[in-house]
DNA sequence: TTCGGTGATGCAACCGATCTCAGCAATCGA
DNA sequence: TCGATTGCTGAGATCGGTTGCATCACCGAA
């Protein structure tokens, strides 16, 4: 309670100012016995090193911004928690900035954290995010993006999106699907893009038509697909459909469901993201994970990586498949 | 780019640090004249205070730490988008504290907050956190509690459990059920309790059997409910469930799903919170929607009310139904 | 005994603001 | 005309640390 200052502690130990400081962030420069007198003391007073003070006079705080377009997303959340613990891990307190995909809001976030001495930032860019104007912002050259396919000026961390289509298709081709179709993304929609070219690549591959139910994005672009799937007549209807993302795929189900349309006996659905949810849903959802996780701790690394090499690192995750029941054998 | 001080907008506008200070923070005690050319000045260097060097002077800095359990859980993060708005609107920066439940956790970040001199907090209590303990922690004094029911010590603000209960009942009553349960909650426990107490007295004064499906915590309520009910005789078996909140609605009708129950057709179910998602589940939720932006500013406001004129208040908040195709007329 | 080197510590400036107090000019009342 | 008041502004201490530099004791070598 009594706010105890660097000084309490100095006075109390017999020793100056500056011993108190080297005893915690230069150990080696202090003397053991000093060092040791130095912190019991301080352990007493119940001192903590004043973290603004620290950040002002170094010009490096802890903060570190994590810019998601949207909370409410359980993808943006997972990613969040996982960063939140990986960041605490060394010491970073993370601070979540919610930009509702505007890229004035992200650049907004930027100056102001980097105002504030963050060390970096990390980004999970929506649709509208233009990278390249991030490198005009303060912090720009210290970010860390997540979930964004390989950009040659800052360090990322993706998933294999070629993999994890390849994952889906194989996984409804090995049921007997033959006419799959795709449904593009509310967000993510750069990863979105790179998974419908490996959705087409491979339909080509497998001699399958490549049908998108709906290109665009927004939160109805589940209403849109499950209108236009209902429309078909039976022989160009798809026995299956792979969603850009889980939530996509959340939205698709219930928008099939309200038109009578029953997943996986009618359509099997797969989501990707793999998230703690899909486990929830009705019916669980079948999808392609991807590791959250790991890609927290390693936005972490990296940002730690450039700033002390210089190094803009390129991480590639791979996915890996997570069957439930969303879908199942093609019905003949 | 060229971090500009005070001190050279004083240089470049010909006055002292103190004046440009002032010209920001108390207009009223600078010439009008002098003020309008500091702030030309300030302009067109691209000044902006130094948020560090501001907070450790006036020991008190902009940044609000916003403390959940779980912020992959929608309803947190619905709460964080809206509470994240308005405290931007006030000029204060939300920092997200994920707790995972745990009480040293929420400790531990207020705490930390309160040395980068956090003015004050708000905290979405998990199950496992005890309030009065909140008072110990150096920000406790200083805190909002959000999701809970109104309590002596600090300012709360919620929603009325009771007269949501009752909407559900009613709702559900006027469909026809007789036989309704209900399963408490994954999360917010606190309000869990009250809404289950608020749903015991309706049944006896509605004349139903109280039938508590599952009365636990965790992430298998709806496991457990759902298999709870798929064993019950055809007489005893409850016709709608009201969930504690959205979340475990969603696990119990997948949970029902896996077990060959239909929601509606053989049960209805309704949920807590009017998370948007509950749009995109299938069924679609009928459930009682929480004003939950309404809770992010109204907490903002009752901290900064605290503040100033030390006063406490208690909003409670009026929830409404939001009637989706979860539930239907008793089936006979 | 003297001297260079080494390790540990103290001194004081500094980070970028805020704020109390003093000084100064203009204005006011008598 | 003169002291008191009022309105602005400058000086400088301060918030709580960090860090380059000076100092000093102590060591072994010459």
């Amino acid at each position: 309670m009594a706010e105890v200052s660097i000084d309490d502690v100095a006075a109390r130990a017999g020793v100056h100012r500056s011993t108190v400081s080297r005893a915690f962030s230069r150990p080696e420069a202090v003397n053991a016995a000093t060092r040791k007198h130095v912190l019991e003391v301080a352990e007493s007073l119940g001192y903590r090193v004043n973290p603004l003070a620290q950040a002002l006079r170094r010009r490096a705080s802890k903060l570190v911004p994590l810019i998601v377009p949207d909370i409410t997303n359980p993808f943006y959340g997972e990613l969040a928690r996982t960063m939140a613990a990986a960041a605490a891990d060394r010491g970073y307190q993370l601070v979540l900035c919610v930009t509702g995909g505007e890229v004035a809001q992200t650049n907004a976030y930027l100056t102001s954290l980097q105002e504030m001495y963050a060390p970096f930032g990390i980004v999970a860019p929506s649709t509208t995010v233009d990278l390249d104007e991030l490198q005009n912002v303060a912090l720009g050259s210290k970010v860390v993006v997540v979930d964004r396919v390989k950009q040659a000026r800052v360090p990322t961390v993706t998933v294999d999106s070629a993999e994890g289509i390849a994952l889906a298709v194989d996984h409804l081709h090995g049921l007997g699907h033959r006419r799959i179709a795709y449904v593009s993304g509310i967000s993510g929609a750069y990863t979105s893009r790179d998974r419908l070219a490996a959705y087409e690549g491979l339909a080509a591959e497998l001699d399958m038509p490549a049908m998108i139910l709906d290109g665009g994005t927004g939160p109805d672009v589940g209403e849109r697909a499950a209108e236009r799937l209902v429309h078909m007549t039976r022989e160009e209807r798809p026995t299956a459909v792979i969603a850009a993302n889980d939530m996509v795929a959340f939205a698709l189900i219930s928008a099939l469901g309200v038109r009578g349309v029953s997943v996986p006996d009618e359509v099997s659905v797969m989501g990707f993201d793999g998230l703690e949810f899909g486990a929830r849903f009705n019916p669980r959802l079948t999808t392609v994970r991807q590791p959250i996780a790991d890609m927290g701790v390693i936005a972490i690394d990296l940002a730690e990586k450039l700033l002390k090499d210089g190094e803009t690192g390129h991480v590639v995750l791979a996915p890996d498949l997570l069957i439930r029941e969303s879908t199942a054998e093609v019905p003949r």
